[in-house]
DNA sequence: TAATAATATTGTTACATAAACAAAAAAATC
DNA sequence: GATTTTTTTGTTTATGTAACAATATTATTA
């Protein structure tokens, strides 16, 4: 029905954050061609006649890292004339929070992951979408517990902590904090204890089927019995 | 620099919302061109190869409704490769609350305000368009007072009350609502006192310079003196 | 095995906000 | 002056948020 060969110039630029090594990284790609060729940006590509921007994200996020089956959210859409140097090519941009386990990386110098602290020199308007991108997740974490996302499977609360207070760049008190995540819907007790620490073992938790529903107060709260 | 002529399949649609005759209501066109000739529609065009999305979308409104400078806010862009008939058009959303005495519609009978509630057989996916602003709307209205977009220069506090609860198509209760309307940051009690009311005529209010900070709670809070 | 060190875990108070509730005051009209 | 309609006002309770430090547990070490 379409032609597939022909294409809009627009595209999808996708945002992958997650939390490694104790801080915020975003998944960034080295330019093989002009322009920009040699830059690092966040992954992307031409949109096609046949599908729609949810699956051409989807697509080309699997083309250009072979990161399969993630939730994407639509970010904005940057339309700048001069937001590319040679042609007028507006950009849909979306994004996501992924486990770092979840995701194999094939691992090519081109394809890495940097701290959104110390980024690199960015191709085209990367920056500055990877900003809104830290911005638009600041506001999804006040509302609804997106750290499930950025989680192991079984984590503890510590670490639950740890990634809140990275994205939102402030330390949190430690026992306010586990009286709101305790309340978190879905959130299972396990009878299992992290052995990664040398002193105290944590106990372990893990997100049962999440059912992220669309706005609550800053967690989402389990029924009262 | 740029050929004006040549454009892309890019459109811009924006959603008027306002407030008339106690209902929530949205501007629509009805189309004079194919395809969708003669149903009506949210007003939208073509962006030019050197206007950025927001201009475009400013530039559209003006020529279509004549109705100008007024803040628009992007909303989302629409890509089902299905969404128009004929050729892949992709629409990048914008949407506006406006106070109705602001506008001035050239009367004729192919723009005119529709009641969101009652709305008529819509062109592509406008109907989808404006559901979607009605839940931002929504949302936005839970963090700052959008009202003050939406309300005439001068208000009672009934009037204030109204427009939420047609928003949010609930009702509130009078005292909570003026004890926290009061608080908001920017709202001015005047000398003057409505006349339209046939009974005990109310206080009138109205907003000094709105500097409409980014996130709030429900109101934007006066400073504690 | 006892002491030490590191991390995990727990509770109370004060304050702010939200929700639920009804009666009195003011002006226009009759 | 009585009636009607709308505006205006306050308290109580419940809930959520913010600020605060001491104890418990385990691995390690002496």
């Amino acid at each position: 029905m379409f032609n597939e060969i022909k294409t809009h110039e627009i595209t999808v630029d996708i945002v992958i954050l997650t939390i490694k090594n104790n801080s915020l990284q975003v998944l960034l790609i080295k330019r093989q061609n002009e322009p920009f060729k040699g830059k690092w940006a966040i992954p992307g590509g031409y949109v096609r006649m046949s599908e729609n921007l949810d699956e051409a994200a989807m697509r080309v996020l699997k083309e250009k890292t072979n990161v399969d089956n993630i939730y994407l959210e639509q970010l904005y859409t940057f339309g700048d004339p001069l937001r590319h140097p040679i042609s007028r090519v507006i950009t849909c941009a979306y994004f996501a929070l992924i486990r770092s386990e979840d995701i194999e990386i094939t691992s090519t110098p081109d394809i890495d992951w940097h701290k959104v602290s110390n980024l690199p020199p960015l191709a085209f308007d990367h920056k500055e979408i990877i900003n809104y991108s830290l911005k638009r997740t600041r506001e999804r974490l006040e509302m609804c517990p997106v750290a499930y996302q950025l989680l192991n499977e079984k984590f503890t609360l510590t670490e639950m902590q740890k990634a809140y207070e990275l994205i939102m760049g402030k330390s949190l008190d430690k026992r306010n904090f586990r009286k709101k995540a305790l309340q978190t819907e879905g959130l299972v007790e396990l009878n299992e204890f992290s052995k990664t620490s040398s002193k105290r073992p944590a106990r372990l938790y893990k997100f049962e089927t999440i059912k992220l529903n669309s706005k609550r107060a800053h967690f989402i709260k389990k029924e009262k019995k």
